[in-house]
DNA sequence: AAATATTAAATTGTTGACAATCTTGGATCA
DNA sequence: TGATCCAAGATTGTCAACAATTTAATATTT
């Protein structure tokens, strides 16, 4: 593990906030597995930093969703059971529709770079590069997010995001149906280009939703575990 | 004011989370006013305690809503301007559609402490007390949440409705019309009894929108301001 | 041998001192 | 007069030492 950069340091940023995203890093990684207990003196010494700023970087990620803070007993990588996981779909779903309805509204016909990301994934999705699509699929949603306006909106989203991740340092990265997926984010976006808010906000849900089932269909077989 | 109650501090508790809890009541009480600077040397005398604790309190309010922080110049008090308060009833509208539904899928047919709420509210709403009102209304929508059985929908509407109180640490206590209010509550419960779902979401969203609208109607001749 | 109590080690919580950064007020200059 | 620069003060950020608490390892008791 290597030292923070210190030329980073010095563009109006602290040192805390560095180590957060150092650690935000290895925890999404998996590099710090979910219901590890974070070190601070150890995890301190390796980034080269005293425990203070690691502290700090731990409650910083507690309110990303990725660290649970436990008094007198140290900071973990969370862990999102499979229950968990179906409960943030749910609520990730509303607020995304959120997200879509308020976009429709703000847009004024424009859809920013979503054009140009949805033809970029049709292209993964054709030659079936899942890992490519998975990834540009995190960016259309941001961008959605992002044309909501709402800074509010994002954190609460990307905070459900980042949890998913924690889901057995999971892949939700196989993705079972690129091309019905993008026909989705297809429809959303014109909804969102004609300003039609009420479609773009169910549509947008259904498509979270719909995520959810995939996600629910491939997983059919595994047995559910308790925690 | 006082100093931390040393007896309190030997339950387990740490210091920074007693320190929170004593600044989220000055917060929310007005003593710290929206927009104020919270000088950490000061406050930390004040209150018995050295700074550190007053810093991480500070974090642990950031990821409540009601403290924002900016490097190198401190936590301020959160100021919420009237357009954030009402994207806020927007977000408070869909999650706490989301809770009642969860709720009439896990009641099973018990409206737990819901139905004595209800009569209470009634109560205070024939002989006009408002603040009364207020706070059981508080309580009713707390419960409503708990039975949802979502700690992370629990945190992200707890953290909503914190912020709503910095809305010029405003009394929206001053309520229009308790009479439809509840009648509104009794619907929400009847579903919820009911198992009718969808239902409850329904009148769950529709009662904060309606919230929304009413606080609007109330304040329509004041003027827009910018921040 | 199993369960409980005791002690030592490891780890987190708190503090006060020092460093880095921002803010304020006054001096300088156009 | 007004703007810019500079220095002093105030405030936040970081660190290392110490205190409080938990965890583990060991001893004790039944």
């Amino acid at each position: 593990m290597s030292d923070i950069d210190l030329l980073a340091l010095r563009q109006s940023s602290t040192l805390s906030e560095l180590v957060a995203d150092k650690m935000e890093k290895l925890i999404l990684s998996g590099k710090l597995a979910a219901g590890e207990r974070i070190n601070e003196a150890v995890l301190a010494k390796e980034l080269g930093v005293s425990r203070g700023p690691v502290r700090e970087a731990s409650m910083l990620l507690t309110s990303r969703g990725l660290v649970e803070f436990i008094a007198f007993r140290g900071a973990f990588v969370r862990k999102i059971s499979r229950a968990e996981l179906l409960e943030i779909y749910d609520l990730r779903a509303v607020l995304t529709g959120q997200a879509c309805q308020l976009a429709a509204l703000k847009a004024g016909g424009d859809a920013g770079p979503l054009n140009d990301l949805h033809d970029r994934m049709e292209k993964a999705a054709e030659g079936n590069k899942a890992d490519r699509y998975y990834e540009l699929n995190l960016k259309f949603h941001e961008c959605l997010v992002d044309m909501a306006g709402s800074a509010r909106l994002r954190t609460m989203i990307d905070s459900l995001v980042n949890e998913m991740h924690l889901y057995r340092q999971v892949s939700l990265r196989s993705h079972p149906d690129m091309a019905q997926s993008n026909r989705e984010h297809r429809a959303i976006l014109d909804a969102i280009v004609k300003g039609d808010a009420e479609k773009a906000r169910e549509l947008g849900e259904a498509h979270v939703r719909a995520g959810k089932q995939r996600f629910e269909a491939a997983g059919a077989e595994t047995l559910v575990e308790d925690e």
